[in-house]
DNA sequence: GAACCGTGGCA
DNA sequence: TTGCCAAGGTT
């Protein structure tokens, strides 16, 4: 019997592995095929590609390899321009945790990235998946690379009836099988492509995937309904006012945030809310925060209204476009976190989606 | 275990 | 339009 098993797990891996040599993507931190991969490369795309689409990652990728070739280039880089390439790519804690990373190897490894798991594990921003997913690619270990793509394609494989979210430790274990004794970065990777082109999660394109026969959904209608899961709890909706205020050279005032929270160490516009019950703030956009008052002046207001969704809540945000004069700044109540940009500054901020959204809102008060 | 942490594409 | 989801990690 375990010689049967074993046998299956091989066949199943070679058709896969067959699979990969004629359909594998070409993707910038992948190594030609029989050349051995970029460690850096490999690291610096697992962290982009923590939750985030290969599409998306793929210019990210480009212009922090041109920036910072080596990994002693990104250990030495300021990080205020690393968080500025980040900037749009979100989750921003992993550039900060990516740039300690680049920093501890530099110091403590020689700049040489771990092929050890453990170690791997040991790095900020660095979790179980991303060090299998390391070790396996940059230096075929045979790691037990475990992520949404291949939980999806082993619940299927095995269609298993608990949502994904109580059965990750199970599909552990049965990956753990399925491994091969040679390739296992490409098998890894195999099992990756798969699941982004074939084993997709609506739609599964079951009549080409090449293990079909050992999947007990292959072809089934019911194969899109796996893996199941536990009910999605609804977004709470938010309330926030955001200010742009602009002197009469054409300078607008931000704040750098500190390393936590939601867009962490980012360039952000003042804002007061991001409450359920701030409804009412909507109404007085005159009166902005403790840090930045502004009473009983002038002033030329124009507000827009837009709505942003994040991964754990929405929220309606009041815009508020504010032009004063350097003369009446003196009248300004004004923290010492906040300081106005010069516009031919504004490209070297890290600006997440949302603020750059904002400013688009504005381009034409901005522009004159 | 559950909440927190972004964004964009797609149906 | 809304909800879903994607190469997860940290607290």
């Amino acid at each position: 019997m375990r010689k049967k098993n074993e046998d299956k797990y091989k066949q199943f891996s070679n058709e896969l592995l067959d699979w990969y040599d004629v359909s594998r993507r070409d993707l910038p931190w992948r190594a030609a095929p029989g050349a051995s991969s970029n460690p850096y490369f490999v690291l610096l795309s697992e962290i982009m590609l923590q939750q985030t689409v290969v599409t998306t990652v793929i210019p990210y990728f480009i212009r922090f390899i041109n920036k910072w070739p080596k990994i002693i280039d990104l250990a030495q880089a300021d990080f205020n321009e690393v968080s500025s390439l980040w900037a749009g790519l979100g989750y921003y804690r992993r550039a900060k945790n990516l740039h300690e990373t680049a920093k501890i190897l530099v110091k403590q490894h020689n700049g040489i990235i771990p092929n050890d798991e453990d170690v791997l594990l040991t790095f900020p921003g660095i979790g179980e998946y991303t060090a299998a997913a390391i070790s396996a690619i940059a230096y075929d270990t045979k790691s037990n690379v475990v992520d949404g793509n291949i939980e999806r394609i082993f619940s299927r494989l095995y269609k298993i009836e608990e949502p994904l979210e109580l059965s990750k430790q199970k599909i552990r274990t049965l990956s753990k099988k399925y491994l091969p004794c040679k390739r296992n970065g490409d098998y890894a990777q195999a099992l990756m492509d798969l699941g982004s082109s074939v084993c997709i999660p609506k739609a599964p394109r079951c009549q080409i995937c090449p293990i079909i026969s050992t999947c007990k959904l292959g072809g089934t209608p019911n194969a899109a309904m796996y893996p199941k899961r536990l009910p999605k709890k609804n977004k709470k909706q938010r309330y926030g006012v955001f200010y742009l205020l602009m002197d009469d050279e054409g300078s607008i005032l931000f704040s750098t945030n500190k390393n936590e929270g939601i867009f962490a160490n980012m360039d952000v516009l003042p804002s007061i809310g991001w409450n359920e019950e701030n409804k009412k703030l909507e109404s007085s956009p005159k009166i902005i925060s403790k840090e930045l008052a502004l009473f009983n002046l002038n002033w030329e207001i124009l507000e827009k209204k837009i709505n942003h969704i994040f991964s754990h809540f929405k929220l309606n945000c009041t815009l508020v476009f504010f032009r004063i004069k350097k003369s009446t700044l003196n009248n300004l109540i004004i923290d010492k976190k906040y300081r106005f940009v010069k516009k031919t500054e504004l490209n070297k901020l890290a600006k997440p989606s949302l603020i750059k959204k904002i400013l688009d809102v504005f381009e034409e008060e901005i522009v004159k």
